[in-house]
DNA sequence: TATGAATGAGTCTTCATTCAT
DNA sequence: AATGAATGAAGACTCATTCAT
């Protein structure tokens, strides 16, 4: 008996817990990390304003959560491939990075303007970008010690390319609003074949450069 | 007499623009673009907080012509190097990149933080980086109609280059706070070897994409 | 079978009680009236939010039952020594005092906090003076009709020998946080002192006063 | 003419200022310290809200305005009478005492309300009390020095005589709510009473402990 | 008897902008 | 040209209390 209302109870607790959660990223979404206020959560979540503290410690931690979710679904998104030829594993990452930005635009930019503001978004942003540049990183090491790819300081080189991905993905499809098919498969194409190239390019310049990193 | 005093006039309110403006770039470098207050800019400017409104016609409108001015001592350091060594040149541009982060770290800071929150300003970033991937796409033709790079769509992939210098830039200098001498050698070195060999990198991939853009 | 059930539960409710009892302690006492929540009395008793109504009616319910055993811990105190040497007995008397503020210096601060904010509390404050007042008004009008303390409005005096104690004791121990032994000792001796002549001390004043209250 | 419009303004706010403090005292009195809340202070100040902290840093530093004027017109009144009979001038004190009470029995309750919820209030009390405790002090000591009063630790003395009057005062005037001249005249009379014998009150105890403090 | 989810009123503080002087 | 007093909207967070389970 007791285990029966403590489970509508929890039930209906999970409930709201979710509404509320759906509210929060809705309203960061639209409205901006700044722009998000607590009444306009409460208000889409329709749940009394102090109920936000029972689910949420504050607006940092409502995002944090909010996020977590979206990064939770790039990280299985990510997972899928990982061996298998060069050219096409690049343009999964390309293509990975690309749609994750064309699916959540407004949360993208909620999470770079918000890291501005507050440390704790920044840990957040770094945390979620992590999930990136890391896996890129070993991916280049691996190739490195295959001998398919030069000299190169992989932590830098994932840096870089991942800032190459999520700035032109940002840029292009959340600022510029190319999010149609056709704007994201010109940038897929072009970002993978310059990725591709950067890594696996042939000759070194004639003036040496290419053991820069050495 | 009268015009002398009209001169006179005309001199000491250019003064106080001058430190106005001075004193919005110093807030705005060290308090972020929301952090800085009308307030704090008249302080440290010394005048009436009313006086900011005689130059500036809002928030926005100092921002801009902070930024203007930062834009102006950029493409001038962009100009100098232009034709000689493809690497050479790819180099000079990376560290100007990377080198106008490092010296402004706040400012960036504090143009990514308004774009976000401000069409306003995000017209400025627009405008400001307009500067840098223009240019690039020019070369980038010139070279492709000389047949030293690949066909390329050279607007996105303009697009791409310059983005990957301008997140790593912001990544490795500004937040992660790397603008030592030695910090910022290793980012010119191995942006400078990715960005030349994602141009002039040797052959085309195994199953061509490097044509996919033509 | 039923009666047992029923005493378990009864007893299970008594440690309930007194489980929430000794928690509200606790919190008065370190976080002061105003700052003692209900959420934090039943976390540190370990029960669920609502429970805390089932004992107490409110807030100021919870903070009488506290004082209420505080109370009867004083009176306890007080009975003990009553008749003998009048300087001695108005020594025990001091200690008393002190010694009441001395170990629950934050429950007298909350109490005095509490009195200010609400007419539930003031009235606890005022039952809870009028156990030493009143003590001390008895004692002086004995002396007075045994010849030994001149003529003076008994309970006036009470009330002014009382406050200086009570205000003494919360001045210097609790606020002044001299609850050492020394500190203490230094306190006693001098109340002492002044209380005893006070009231024993000798000729009137050349011009009359003493007479005043007659 | 510069100076004449600087003068206009001024003035107004000047007057704006006395409105705001004068709101402030007003709303203290009758509201309490934790009772008195920006918005009604600015409603009774009739401005808006924000201008109220164009005059005060704080609620705490509105509260320290208030209690500075309050402590300027007590300082005022005790300067008066320092030298003369030492029954009358115990009973200056005295009345002193009791006279800022009941004209200000709000603010005294106020004061003692915030000081125990805010540190910077309880600062502000301090000071206060300071103004009366010192004087008392420094007679007491003129005293000792000429003889009329025996040894006695002056500083503690002054603590329990000065504590006797204000908690009196207090609980008498504010809390007892006797603040008609019958019953201010019954506290005078016997605490000047006992203030007088406590200090030149005859013989020593017949256990010695007179000399306690020595 | 016990739980704990939900409520919603209440408060301080910041700041861009205006305008009379 | 310069001043600076005044405005008032906006927003995050707390907490005593209720009530369905």
């Amino acid at each position: 008996m007791a285990p029966e209302r403590a489970n509508k109870r929890k039930l209906q607790a999970a409930a709201t817990r979710e509404r509320m959660l759906n509210a929060a990223r809705e309203v960061f979404e639209t409205n901006g990390y700044r722009g998000a206020t607590v009444g306009a959560i409460t208000r889409v979540a329709d749940t009394a304003h102090g109920t936000f503290y029972l689910y949420f410690r504050n607006k940092d931690d409502a995002f944090d959560q909010v996020m977590a979710a979206m990064r939770e679904e790039i990280s299985e998104a990510q997972r899928a491939r990982l061996v298998g030829d060069p050219y096409d594993d690049i343009e999964g990452v390309v293509r990975g990075f690309l749609g994750v930005f064309s699916e959540h635009p407004g949360l993208w930019r909620a999470l770079l303007e918000g890291m501005m503001q507050s440390a704790a978004v920044e840990r957040i942003w770094l945390d979620t970008r992590e999930l990136f540049v890391e896996r890129i990183a070993h991916r280049i090491e691996r190739e490195q010690a295959a001998g398919r790819v030069r000299d190169l300081d992989p932590a830098m080189a994932a840096l870089a390319l991942g800032s190459m991905a999520e700035w032109s993905a940002f840029t292009y499809v959340v600022v510029g609003d190319h999010a149609d098919a056709v704007g994201l498969d010109r940038a897929v194409r072009t970002l993978t074949d310059l990725w591709y190239h950067a890594l696996y390019g042939g000759g070194a310049p004639e003036r040496g450069g290419g053991d820069g990193a050495s």
